[in-house]
DNA sequence: ACACCACTAGACCAATCGGTCTATACATGT
DNA sequence: ACATGTATAGACCGATTGGTCTAGTGGTGT
């Protein structure tokens, strides 16, 4: 079965957005690459470009969702999991370009006006957060422990990717490993 | 002395850059907030917008290494200095306005297409770094600690940053000491 | 056959984009 | 007084922006 105009929309706008930013992409762009017209568009995302955008982030929070369940279902200890995590988002990385950057943050960080958009990378970001803290009780961590290593994990991630970009190296996203669990 | 249109241009072009990123923002728009002509503009930068954002960015560079020689210069320890700079850009964010990210992120991840702006943003954070690394090895740190705790600052502010951004509380920022030193 | 609906198709729009251009103001040196 | 160079001033340009609108297409139910 052949992916929906509407998915195939959403996907190209999300890869996009996370290389140039919301601001940084065009919808002649997004149209051209989809081979889809204006029309189209339109009709699948009434509010047009802001609806794009809010379903490219509800896209990339779920695949990195996943990946995040990917990384932590067989493993064996919580820095075990965080380590896979690191890797994986570091092939992922590799395999967009080396040009991207966290899809929440390219997406919906577009200034003061678009509160919904912020509320929405928050919302985003808390849910990363605590599902990697579920994860982290889940291996046995204490609960206070485990809501702190979260924010921790968060945290380097978001700039390990930052420094990934602009180094143009996605060892600097594999090798967090080593930045967060000294010894 | 009254500042010179260039460094006003260079200002005000920063302070909406961190805000919406480089494609967010319109010449007419900075000239507008600063009161110039566009005239000026393309008098003092030749190459228009691009000039005016490495110029900005340049003036974030220094700014920010400024704040880190702030924090560690009368710091008694590196994890003394290391809460200071926390505090002080949380202070930063705040005074303007909770809607900024990295100056540098902001201004010069542009795309795929700007490869100089790119190697600029990896020049300037390796900057950042090896400062930190200089301040962690006067106040007694071994050298392959120093590095590798500079490294982890910086990942970590970045991180913490985007953190503050999302949530809009400069707390984020504040409270990363108790993330990165335990106990 | 017909109506209905989801969708495609793209012409068209005002507004804004970054950038160029010419004219002018003003200070300084001679 | 006059020339020179720096900087201001803003009209103007083609290209592109996000968005609207009308027309048509194709499948489904009756």
């Amino acid at each position: 079965m052949e992916q929906s105009s509407r998915d195939k929309l959403a996907w190209v706008a999300a890869k996009l957005f996370q290389q140039r930013g919301f601001h940084g992409v065009g919808l002649n762009e997004i149209l051209k690459l989809t081979g889809l017209p204006k029309g189209s568009l339109y009709h699948h995302f009434p509010n047009g470009k802001s609806d794009l955008a809010l379903e490219a982030a509800a896209l990339a929070h779920r695949e990195m969702t996943r990946i995040i369940d990917d990384a932590f279902r067989d493993a064996r200890s919580y820095e075990d999991g965080a380590t896979t995590l690191f890797h994986k988002l570091a092939k992922l990385f590799e395999l967009m370009g080396k040009h991207t950057g966290c899809p929440i943050s390219e997406i919906l960080f577009v200034g003061p006006e678009q509160e919904k958009f912020r509320e929405k990378s928050a919302e985003y970001f808390e849910a990363w957060t605590s599902q990697i803290e579920a994860h982290a009780t889940r291996l046995g961590m204490s609960p206070e422990l485990a809501r702190q290593n979260a924010e921790r994990l968060f945290v380097t991630l978001q700039g390990g990717w930052t420094l990934a970009r602009a180094r143009q190296d996605g060892d600097a996203l594999r090798n967090l490993g080593r930045l967060i669990f000294p010894g």
